[in-house]
DNA sequence: CGCAGAGTTGATACCAGTCAACAAAAGTGG
DNA sequence: CCACTTTTGTTGACTGGTATCAACTCTGCG
């Protein structure tokens, strides 16, 4: 047993070499030497808490963040006090791209539950990066994927009604769950109700009406933050906006 | 003049360093040597057409584009062939990055009206600045300011309105063309009402409703695409969730 | 001049926001 | 470990903003 932590300190302290998410984060794609050079600038922190922040509103864009494990969310706040839930970042997705505009961070990011993050100072990313261009490669790489996902998010939000919102987010959580090795059909959500709202631009009952009725019409199970997904196919197809036979028999079914 | 039309051929032939868009492009804060590099590789493109594509979904990342005058839209079709408008772009705002992430054009890019672009080889761009720092850190800038504007787009779609998303709109466009150095309180649209409907999440009814709305109460003066703005205070005002007692009044007082 | 596309305006229906009460879960302290 | 509080989630009734359908007008253009 002593042994076995040991393993495990030293598991952690190898850093990106050893890391699960290797292929999806910024060492993606980049030969073992120059490897090493990224792995150098990488800090790890500590655990973060839940609710803790790793940059707010006004912040100096000084790093990038990749949590290990956990989750989080932006949020950006606007005058009048209202705050819009701009993304949600599961494991070797980068937080901290919304500074690279103005130097300085737009958003906050906050941890929904406790998180491993890796902090990556961006002057030596960049420095780095110059250098290396695979690795200049993959960071333009990532932060394309960031924009694709912002993009998804903003079809989300246009022109969609409520339960369609809904199930594209269900089933856009799933994929990126099943992308980093997680199960796509059974997951702990890691952001409240509230949060979901306000990421889909909705009101916090709504969004629990719209699970309570994925639930009735049989395409998920709900308890609490614990969803399960039991029609995949009926899912994807509410969430491209089709409102399949299927459900509206199992509705009159009940009625 | 002969005399001056030999010089305005010379100076469309002389490029960037002559360009107006010079300090909000790629060029912004490159020494003259470098920029001489940068601009060796981009290409001058004839004249696009009223609805011509610079690219299509599903096109490889071969370029970036930046309009020099003339106005673009890019726009997303999603599965059932609904047209979301995903941006607008101003001369100086890049275009294309949205094929960062995949390799290939999510979105498809439309001149608006007729225009001239500067094409930059995806590439060689990458290559050059990989050499450059200052063109490494001006193109992540630009790239990140890309993002801004996708963020501005996202909390100018959620949880408001359609008056405000209206006075949200027309208040940043204005800034926009302030930007480039045009007019910011009388301009044309480059957009259709439609256009605009679908970059706002709504009917585009509910767009010439609003625009109407606006002109009766005094704050913008509109014929056809022909925008004024009267009062971008009030218009500020509105776009930040305000309904003015100045409004109210100039409503009530023609009732 | 006449046509097609773009924009405006009106009437109606319905989705989702709001307010409110309630239920369940998660912390908190004795 | 249990009672208490607080937070989080669910459900119902009502209202209002916006989409939709439809008719009409204006503008630019061949």
């Amino acid at each position: 047993m002593g042994e076995s932590m040991v393993l495990d300190v030293a598991r952690l302290r190898r850093g990106c070499a050893q890391c699960s998410l290797q292929q999806l984060c910024l060492p993606a794609g980049i030969g073992a030497q120059d490897l090493q050079r990224l792995d150098e600038i990488v800090r790890r922190r500590r655990p973060v808490e839940r609710g803790e922040r790793l940059f707010r509103p006004g912040d100096a864009l000084s790093a990038v963040y990749v949590a290990r494990d956990g989750a989080f969310k932006t949020v950006s706040i606007s005058e009048d006090g209202e705050e819009q839930v701009v993304g949600f970042h599961l494991p070797g997705e980068l937080i901290g791209l919304d500074a690279l505009g103005a130097g300085e961070h737009r958003c906050e990011a906050v941890a929904l539950t406790i998180a491993n993050v890796c902090e990556v100072p961006f002057d030596l990313l960049a420095e780095v990066a110059s250098q290396l261009p695979s690795l200049q490669q993959q960071l333009l790489r990532v932060i394309g994927q960031s924009v694709g996902r912002d993009q998804d998010h903003l079809g989300m939000l246009v022109r969609r009604q409520a339960n369609e919102r809904i199930a594209l987010f269900l089933h856009g959580l799933a994929e990126r769950f099943r992308n980093i090795g997680e199960s796509g059909t059974q997951f702990k959500l890691p952001m409240s109700r509230e949060d979901i709202a306000r990421y889909l631009g909705l009101a916090l009952e709504t969004v629990s009406r719209g699970f309570t009725r994925l639930q009735d019409d049989g395409v998920i199970a709900v308890v609490g933050r614990r969803v399960e997904i039991l029609d995949a196919e009926e899912l994807a197809c509410l969430a491209h906006g089709g409102d399949s036979d299927e459900a509206a028999e199992r509705r009159s079914r009940r009625a």
